[in-house]
DNA sequence: GCCAACGTTGGC
DNA sequence: GCCAACGTTGGC
């Protein structure tokens, strides 16, 4: 089973409509990259949901519920979804000032190629944050 | 194939 | 609102 991560505006849908909806075409990547990263996607992998600009913190799983298929917001067009469904909400949201200082995570893929809208992280980053994630004691 | 111009993303 | 990073486009 692989890990990714996948950004999000809010504003456009967030973590929270994802889990009002129960499930969604993850559609709308026009990056060949980020396309190639859609496609490697197997049915059962774990997407860290990220949310940019407003919020920029980790703040669930999702699980990607349908491989790749053509992109339906671009019809004749070579770009891929898939289809994901929320697994959980994170105790508490994971900050990305959080993960630019964890000296463990220096290596993680979306803080190096910080416009990258889906990125693939290694199953130990991957428990790392959700560890930051885990609502601390007397918090 | 190179590179300048341009548009977009996303943090600050 | 600004700006850095960076992907894309198009002229040559």
């Amino acid at each position: 089973m692989k890990h990714w991560l996948i950004k999000t505006e809010p504003k456009a849908y967030s973590f929270e409509q994802l889990v009002a909806d129960g499930r969604t075409s993850w559609d709308g990547v026009r990056n060949f990259e980020a396309r190639n990263h859609l496609r490697a996607m197997a049915v059962g992998d774990l997407c860290l949901v990220y949310h940019s600009n407003v919020g920029k913190a980790v703040v669930g799983i999702a699980r990607v519920t349908r491989a790749a298929y053509p992109d339906p917001t671009a019809p004749d067009e070579d770009w891929s979804s898939v289809e994901v469904a929320p697994l959980r909400t994170l105790a508490q949201p994971v900050p990305l000032a959080q993960l630019k200082a964890a000296p463990e995570l220096a290596g993680l893929t979306m803080l190096r190629r910080s416009r990258l809208s889906v990125t693939s992280v290694s199953t130990v980053d991957y428990q790392r944050i959700l560890h930051l994630g885990r609502r601390s004691l007397g918090a």
